[in-house]
DNA sequence: CATGAATGAGGTTTCATTCAT
DNA sequence: TATGAATGAAACCTCATTCAT
């Protein structure tokens, strides 16, 4: 498996038609239940054949087998920054207390909805054409956070850049780390508490916070 | 690459003479060249060649490819962990803000020390045997974080365990984060500050901080 | 070539489609060419080389180089036993004599009808698995012959078992000896009258033989 | 391992001192047991290894492994054809009963003193040049049962070329068949005595028989 | 003489991708 | 458009053999 030029990653044809979006999904499906049995020995064969249709076919829809990985990838990790995205947005002008537990609730709840994806995903997106994809939507994530962290209603940042950025890159390993070792629901409540305590503690620390001192 | 039974990842024999010595070096040196060279799509061939060996006298020392990577990473990894948990020892007893200017100050230098090495090896850290070994050593590490935290002067953890994972997973993404972004000593640096100010924030957050104010 | 389970020992699909079945043909005869050019030497890539397909399409109907020659084995010997059951059967109730005339003529007709066939495959039949191949068939075969004897008009054997295990163990060695000093169409009708007179001799030496000479 | 040429099969130097001679009945005792352990995928290292002797002390003594294999095979299978040729000699002027008695026992005999050995070594002997090695041997063998025969006292043998090799060649599979099913003494005996009656059976077939009838 | 680390040709096998049907 | 047999480059790894110590 070597580096494919960024340009053939993109899909072969845009599923517009019903049957082919259905097939698509079969296929993304098919990857990642083959991810999670076999780790990151995956074959084009077996996605097919789990999908339940020819290679041949897998190919009409992906040029190549990274680009079927980078679109598995992309759809989960962009689902999750997506509402994470969502949420920062509806936290603008809220103190950092909200804007934190916004953040981390959507995050968590959206990586843990179906963990066993999120397991099987860790591998394939450090894999070196997913990887891209990963740092891209971890950056439009970052934007999203700053963009709120600067509308802040109780700190003010000097550096809402690199805060932000640390922000999100902090909450990834606790997350991935629990969904690793098999977490269940209360696990993942914990989780974003511990998040919560995470991002207000340290957007405190970096800011000029005005706590809601007397005088 | 196809998993391995995890008996089968550790090295050949034991470079006892100063001659295996080197050229066990020269080989990992060689690997990490490549890896970063060319990702993941390493061959032993081109290790061997690198390191100016015979493709056999590789295998002499490492039972197959799994096994070589592993333990590039392990002695990376190894190396940074070690000098974190030599930093929390020498914490015990001090305030959590000391505690976390030593650990992170130990962390960041020791994974910036040769950036670039850091940067070849987080690719072959995700596959899949080399990830079990990062786990372990990350579990040395929350342990010594642990038996540190729960020596802190002014402050008391309900959860300390929990605690301990969380600080020493969510400093992981920012550092590779901006080891990857290509950072350079002030970069560092900044890091640096931010993640102290990350931990110190958590900790404040999620302990009975004994502040040390009077009245 | 090391041992692998019994299990993947198995043909990889079964030739269903014609052009399939005559796949597996042009293989077959490749390795017994290659066999008789190289003798235990043989690779994969030659005798899909010669074959005349890629190796890729050989191991889509073989599941390693063992299983190839286990088949072709199997195939070769497989055909001598089935011929020399059939006259066995066919000899049901009638004379030792008339029984060894069938079955030495039904064997050494089927061993000899390609010698070149079977003396290339000698080799491979002591390899490891082919071996088993060879018992099994070689039981068989026994069992057979076993069944044979019981129905003799002229003779009862106390030990039948024993004496068909000997008898058609007996008899391969002569035969190999002959076909590899290259015999021709004149030594094998020679060999036949041979292993007639050492089968006849011997279980008449070993049967309660009812002669037909009167007083 | 390809076909050596005949020449370089010979051992590299006698062993003519004690020490050699011991080092050399060590290797072939090892070689033996790896073989047992093993199968065919026998390595110089391993047989080193178990010798208590670096590889290249094994290549001090043999030029390659085929020499090592054949010059193991040769000792066993010429130790048991000496056996049968000396029991032929001691009875020339006999019967064919006798002759027969003589030699099938001393066969076995030889063969079966180590089974395991004789199992052992079964595969080898296929090989490609220890098959050379074998066939000479039985050459010899078939020699000196020549000789015997044309000496019986009571037969006279119209083909009796033909006739001793087809007698040696007879006994070697059903005895092999018993060794390899892992027979004990009393199923040697049993052999024995079946070969026996193969052999005067035979004999008696293919020869103007001289019985002892009256006048 | 013994040692055993080093060599490297070459064998087996996989699997992404194509294309005739 | 779907199929899946065929392709073949290329990876991993072994092991007989040598030779400096």
């Amino acid at each position: 498996m070597k580096r494919k030029s960024a340009s053939s990653l993109n899909p072969r044809k845009k599923p517009q038609q019903r049957r082919s979006r259905v097939t698509v999904d079969t296929i993304f499906e098919a990857a990642i239940q083959v991810l999670l049995a076999n780790g990151l020995a995956v074959t084009t064969s077996q996605v097919a054949e789990r999908a339940g249709v020819s290679v041949g076919t897998l190919y009409q829809y992906f040029p190549n087998k990274q680009a079927l990985l980078a679109a598995v990838v992309k759809r989960h990790v962009g689902g999750v920054v997506d509402a994470t995205i969502l949420a920062c947005q509806a936290a603008h002008g809220r103190t950092i207390g909200e804007m934190c537990s916004a953040m981390m609730n959507a995050f968590v709840e959206a990586k843990t909805r179906r963990p066993e994806v999120s397991r099987a995903l860790y591998l394939p997106s450090a894999a070196v054409d997913a990887d891209a994809i990963v740092k891209e939507e971890a950056a439009r994530c970052a934007q999203a956070v700053h963009d709120m962290l600067v509308t802040a209603s109780d700190a003010k940042f000097a550096q809402a850049r690199m805060v932000s950025g640390v922000l999100i890159a902090s909450i990834v390993g606790p997350t991935r780390a629990v969904i690793e070792s098999g977490g269940n629901r209360a696990t993942f409540e914990k989780l974003k508490q511990h998040l919560i305590a995470l991002g207000v503690g340290y957007l405190k620390e970096v800011s000029g916070t005005t706590r809601g001192d007397p005088a």
